[in-house]
DNA sequence: TATTGTTATACTCTATAACTATA
DNA sequence: TATAGTTATAGAGTATAACAATA
């Protein structure tokens, strides 16, 4: 009888695996599409801000967005005041893809939860969030950085 | 205001990411992690089950093995009755790591219903069954293989 | 003929360290 | 001196295609 750890991972799992499959055919992978996706919350940054939102190096970064600038979904723009600084940004062809990204995002949220009672929701809700609460925590104290 | 799979995503990367720092210093990555707690589970298998079993290819299973072979982790066996076949097994000291991952993640999950209510959670284990079923089938009818 | 695993090759993601340009 | 990003280098994960051994 599976878990409520193994249910999470495997909804992660088919969820990541189908957004990949959705954009593959664009060039787009999964590290792209999470900077995309990214770009598309915060707007244009500076690809060190993008190294922290992504939790990789900068160096890492610096190839996704050249991936990403090859294939035309980002460009790198000039920062206004400082000149060390590439404000990484989305252009027409990667806000489409991010628009692509959170209609289906938004559309499988809603068939997903669509079958639970209103009120289960609300429990399921408070319930994952006291999960996610509780496992920062866990890590946070076991592992000082 | 985060969503339900925001929630799951959150909690699947948490996680990961908590497994493979606990067994990075064995040399483990999350690949082979992967490998090992299938072995654990499945016993014994050949290269080719464990390609369909992680969803990838059997050349990649190739490069899994020889790394968890040179790590002392797993070893391959003959095949009783079939000289094509290389039997993947655990080690002694596989068999250390996967008790160490079965623990942790028992220990883990325990940790993570602790605070809610018995009630709640046969109805959080009862909708994420729903969601996964849900989600599968969402999948599998729109590709078809 | 079909299956198992490997060799050959290539691309992506990732990291650390040294370096350049700018602040 | 400190920060932003790049070049250099390396390892891991992944895939497809061609091939050898065995069934």
């Amino acid at each position: 009888m599976p878990d409520v750890l193994d249910r999470l991972l495997e909804i992660t799992y088919l969820f990541q695996r189908d957004m990949a499959r959705t954009f593959e055919a664009d060039g787009l992978t999964p590290a792209r599409l999470h900077l995309l996706w990214v770009l598309g919350a915060e707007g244009p940054l500076p690809q060190r801000a993008l190294a922290a939102a992504l939790d990789v190096s900068p160096r890492n970064v610096t190839g996704l967005v050249d991936a990403l600038e090859a294939s035309g979904h980002a460009a790198r723009r000039p920062h206004p005041s400082d000149r060390r600084i590439a404000l990484v940004t989305l252009t027409d062809r990667g806000e489409t893809v991010v628009a692509g990204m959170q209609r289906d995002r938004r559309i499988l949220t809603d068939e997903l939860v669509a079958g639970i009672d209103p009120g289960d929701l609300a429990r399921l809700e408070r319930d994952l969030a006291m999960v996610a609460d509780r496992l920062r925590s866990l890590f946070d104290a076991g592992r000082p950085t």
